[in-house]
RNA sequence: GGAGGGGUACCAAAGUGGCCAACUGGGGCGGACUGUAAAUCCGUUGCGCAAGCUUCGUAGGUUCGAAUCCUACCCCCUCCA
């Protein structure tokens, strides 16, 4: 075999462990001989792929669902490939995609921008800055002509737009679907062909939207994307997907505490799939853990406690992750009171309760306060409440606690 | 454009003149049990200490009294064109 031989074949064997590398986990990829083709000429030509990702400007948050398609992307940038993150700026000004009552509030240019700052410095606790580009999607959408519009509309029947997940669904709960909301998964499919994208990312929820992107290529005569799309994870109640709109969800710049809390809180029946998708454990220690729990030899408390412990490292690092553990020992398993407790100052001599825990924002309202205190989750100092008139006089370091989880501490000024 | 159905609290869904701050289920919150898991059980879920006040698509009207009746408007759905 001459030199150019073994060449190819060594091209061809990097090739193949590359596509093993960028298809575990993921739930499909479509087509995979494809990408093995882009592989192949990505490394003949010496030319990184590009890979998409869209993101939504109206929720700047990440959360640990997002970091699921993020860490694949970052698989990509590890192999040498480029990342094309993409804002939909101009989708977020269209406005309400929902069909609700309420027109979603068109985002300004200033708050787009925001999101995006936002973005870039949650995004960045996964990807490699240096192989990333973002874009931002009015770019080129801003400017289409209509006639241009219409060439797309002209690709995809309506039928076949409703056979899109959610479309199906509302139609056939008679939620309103407007003309323009149909135009979404078309606006994505054109930002592949604005950015010419080789692969492009995205939740299982998605696929619909990523495979019209290689609809559209092919229609304008570029060499069709790959899609690989990711498994969701459910957010803290088990069932719905994670979502910041639920409020199910663990963000990465959650504090410390919280995102210790958060994914004790999560059923035991995601315990594997967080610890696979998101922990940031490696693949054996996963393993090592399931198998614990299966074999009934590791207390399902206790691998949790490790997936909270892996979670808050990846994002915040070990000290804060040992803080965070011994914080929640300490209020939850022994039930004592933080270490910390937020002060809050009042000057009043004699108080009383009721509108002071409103006030302190332990409460929405005066009478959900007394409501709360009827049902016994009201403690000061450790002793549960029974008066929902009680006035005190209060005294600095005082603690109220309501619930199990909001503390405060009073600071008596003068 | 024509005919019909419908908009009730966070969601779903009852209620068709006073007994409705509004049945019920889900969700949320609090409590018990526990591992801040699940399951289960209990309480609670507009504001107000209370008298009472504001809520049933929007705006008016009838009535001693309206979520319920009338008028106009807005929105959604179905069938036909």
């Amino acid at each position: 075999m001459g030199e150019r031989g073994r060449k190819v074949l060594d091209l061809e064997k990097e090739a193949l462990r590359q596509l093993d590398i960028l298809s575990h986990g993921a739930v499909d990829v479509i087509p995979k001989e494809e990408l093995l083709e882009k592989l192949k000429r990505s490394l003949e030509t010496k030319t990184p792929l590009r890979v998409k990702l869209g993101l939504d400007p109206t929720a700047p948050d990440i959360h640990i669902g997002h970091t699921v398609v993020l860490n694949k992307l970052r698989q990509f940038q590890d192999l040498g490939h480029h990342v094309q993150l993409v804002i939909g700026d101009f989708t977020g000004r269209i406005g309400d995609p929902t069909g609700k009552s309420e027109t979603r509030k068109q985002l300004t240019e200033e708050q787009v921008q925001e999101n995006a700052a936002t973005y870039r410095a949650q995004v960045f606790k996964v990807l490699d800055e240096e192989r990333t580009m973002l874009h931002f999607n009015a770019t080129w959408l801003s400017s289409l002509q209509f006639a241009e519009v219409l060439r797309l509309g002209a690709t995809v029947t309506v039928a076949r737009m409703l056979e899109r997940d959610d479309f199906k669904k509302r139609f056939s709960e008679n939620v309103a679907i407007s003309i323009h909301e149909l135009f979404y998964p078309l606006m994505q499919a054109y930002d592949s062909v604005a950015l010419e994208t080789d692969v492009e990312l995205g939740g299982t929820d998605q696929t619909f939207n990523l495979l019209m992107g290689r609809t559209l290529q092919k229609e304008y005569g570029m060499s069709p994307q790959v899609v690989i799309t990711m498994p969701l994870i459910e957010g803290l109640d088990g069932v719905q997907k994670m979502s910041k709109s639920l409020g199910n969800y663990i963000g990465v710049d959650d504090e410390p505490k919280d995102m210790y809390g958060k994914a004790m809180s999560i059923p035991d029946e995601l315990m594997v799939k967080y610890l696979t998708l998101v922990s940031g454990l490696r693949k054996d220690e996963v393993e090592a853990l399931e198998a614990g729990l299966v074999g009934g030899t590791v207390h399902p408390r206790d691998a949790k406690m490790k997936l909270a412990h892996a979670l808050v490292t990846r994002f915040h690092g070990r000290t804060a992750a040992e803080l965070a553990q011994e914080a929640f020992v300490r209020v939850f398993q022994k039930r004592s009171l933080p270490d910390e407790i937020e002060s809050f100052a009042l000057e009043a001599e004699r108080v009383a309760l009721v509108p002071l825990l409103v006030r302190a924002g332990m409460a929405p309202s005066n009478s959900e306060a007394r409501r709360l205190i009827a049902g016994g989750g009201v403690k000061m100092d450790g002793e549960t409440v029974n008066d929902a008139a009680l006035e005190f006089e209060p005294r600095t370091g005082m603690v109220l606690q309501v619930g199990k989880r909001r503390f405060i501490k009073l600071d008596v000024q003068g």
